[in-house]
Order: structure tokens, then sequence, then C-alpha cells
DNA sequence: ACTAGACTAAACAGATCGGTATACCCCGCC
DNA sequence: GGCGGGGTATACCGATCTGTTTAGTCTAGT
């Protein structure tokens, strides 16, 4: 999986962090791929010959950052005993979201530029809110939740309300907010 | 503020209209005006006679979106006694996603797509934001909530989760869960 | 009758879009 | 010592982008 990092060229990889930045920071629509060469210090040629076309780097950038999205929020929960991870999945957010999620879910914001069913992006956006829901009801079970299907749905509703109100300024700490409501539907669940 | 509707030459309107459709359902950036123009059987003279620039047609998109949202939500709510208003703007948002909400919140989406702080629409979404956020806490109130900050970001939490995973097939409904949860929220906070 | 405004038709502008082509350099490997 | 891969430089392609311009038609109100 992560093995495709290594076999990225140098070029390969600079094109891909700088992409990363201008998806995320302007929207995929907006960013061209001239831009991303030049920001990247590289050839169009060189671009194209690395990833073939931009809807693939689109789906290179989204995957990527699926797996840093995930590398963190597993090595984050597991600090925490396994009757408390459920929770501290929302520790995890706090964090990644103040250091870098200041414009919404990546996916979300992707998804919503990307209507097209056939796109290869959004196989990827698809499988990254199927695994997080599966990843949840897990943690819920471990938490000693007996029926983790619903709490696990009422989780991720609560992920996915928390990132999209941290990109508009309009409630104060949104990831507390989703926390504390997640801490009584947990509580609930568990009895 | 909605004498705007009968203000617009019928052109106009059918421009609106057409923009509405095609920004929701492609997206704003993927959408030129020369094809706005041609679906609604116009010239590109008439278009920017009539609204000036794309930015201000994407504004007045996210307005009259905004008018009818709120037209819609408030005259469901109205059907239920005061007590049970908070929960019912939940029951409106499903039948509003129902009908004109396959893709999300259409100022969600817009708002990924619009990273400019400048840019026209950014005041639309940034008040339709608040404005349901003020009308949850009124909701509250009325049902007899007597700190109804909290659950007001608790409520506009949960409509934007739902609405964001509506779009996302993940979950199978994600308004009757973001319902179940205001209603406990609600229930605690009127102790 | 005159006029103002809403509108069509069509060309034009300069920039940018995703993507390709040609030609060349450099370096490690067999 | 030749060869292939990663790379640069640059020009090009046709299409599309937002926005403007010129010229002229139709219609309602006074």
């Amino acid at each position: 999986m992560e093995a495709r990092r290594d076999v990225l060229t140098p070029a390969g990889r600079r094109i891909l962090d700088t992409a990363a930045e201008l998806f995320y920071g302007q929207g995929i629509n907006a960013v061209g791929v001239d831009l991303i060469a030049k920001r990247a210090g590289v050839t169009k040629k060189t671009l194209y010959d690395r990833f073939g076309s931009k809807e693939a780097l689109v789906a290179a950038y989204l995957r990527e950052r699926d797996e840093r999205w995930r590398a963190w929020l597993t090595t984050e929960v597991e600090k925490a005993p396994p009757a408390d991870r459920a929770l501290a999945t929302f520790d995890a957010l706090a964090e990644w979201v103040r250091r870098e999620n200041p414009r919404g879910c990546g996916f979300v914001n992707a998804a919503a530029e990307l209507p097209d069913a056939g796109h290869p992006a959004r196989q990827v956006i698809a499988d990254q809110k199927r695994w997080l829901r599966g990843y949840l009801r897990q943690l819920c079970q471990e938490a000693g939740v007996t029926a983790p299907d619903g709490p696990a749905d009422e989780l991720l509703l609560l992920h996915e309300g928390a990132t999209v109100l941290n990109g508009l300024s309009v409630v104060a700490d949104p990831v507390a907010t989703a926390r504390q409501l997640a801490q009584r539907a947990l509580e609930r669940a568990r009895t």
C-alpha cells in the first residue's frame, strides 16, 4: 500500500506534495496542472510521465491523505485503553483539524467538486468513509457495546458534523461539542 | 429581500434557475457561463446585463437557495407545537434532502469550492449557517431549554452531519440517526 | 411617434484548461 | 560504452474560460 511512497521518484514526490497542498487549499477544479508543475519546480511532461492524468493525480492525492489520516488516527487511538478508544477518536480529530484541516474534510470537499461517479477519486472517497465507519464500529465493540452498528453510525455522523463545522466559523469548538454528544451516546449504548 | 424574485426579468429568472441546477449538480467551478447561457436559451450578453459577473450570479444562486430553505424549514416547523419544534427541524430536513439534496449541502459544497474570503458568496454562506444556529437556539428556548446555546450548537452539528452523510451513501438513514441523537440531547437539556 | 429597456446574434479578446510532441541532458548499470 | 530512465526546456494543440463589443430587433409605456 504505502510502498507507493517509496516508489515515487523525487520529482514525483514533490509533485504530489504540491498538488496536495493546492488541491486542499484552493479546490481541485480551481488548480491547473500548469500551476502544480510550476510550484513543484517540474515540467508538465514529468507530471504526466509520473501520474498519467490529472484525474489520477487527484486520486493519488486523496489516497495519500487517507493513509495519513488512518495512520494518525490509529496510532493516537491506540494510546488509550480499549474502553476509551471510541471516544479517543475525537481527541485525535481535535488535534488533526487543529494542525491541517482548516477548510473542512478534504474528502467531502472533493466529493462536492467531483459529481461524476466514474471519477477514480470517488472510489477513494467511498473507501475512506466506509473504513472510518468500520473502525468506529470496532472501537464501539471494544468499549463494550454489544450492538455497535447504531452507535457507529452516530459517531460517524458526529465526526462529519464536527469536521464540516470546523471549516465554517459559526460554532466555537465543534469537535468538543461532538465529543460530548459521543460520550453520552456511548454511555447509553453500553447499558 | 425577496422582491428580487419579482424584479427579475423572464430571461433573468431562466438564467438563475438554470444556474442553480447546474451549480448544485455539477459544482460551481465546473460550470461555465457559456453553458448556463446556452441552457437558459439566452445570450451571454443578457447574462452579464442581468448579473454583472459570475461571482454575482453564484451569490444570487446561494441567496435564493437560502431563501427557499428558510421558507421551507419555518413553515414545516410551525406546523408542530412549540415544544416539538426543535425536533421537527429534522423532519423538515428529511423531506428536504429527499426531494432536492442528493449531493449534500449546497452551502458547504460552495464553501469547498470558494476558498477566497473576499468572494461575495462567502457572506451568504456565513449568514445561512448563523441564521440556522440562531433559529435552532430560539426553538430550543421554546421547547423549554433554559440554557439554549449548548443545545443549539449540538443541533446544528447534527444537521450538518446528517446532510453531509446523506450525500455519501455509507450510512442508511443519516437524518433519522441525527434526529434520535437530537431527541436525547433535548431531553437531557430540558431537565 | 418616440423612447427605454429587454433581448438576440455573433464576433472578439486574452488567459487558461488538460494534454502531447520534440529534442536534449545526465547518471547509474550491465 | 551503450542504453534506458528520470529529468528539463519549450513549443504546440484544440478547447474552454470569464468578460466585452458592436449592431440590431422587438415590445410596452407615454
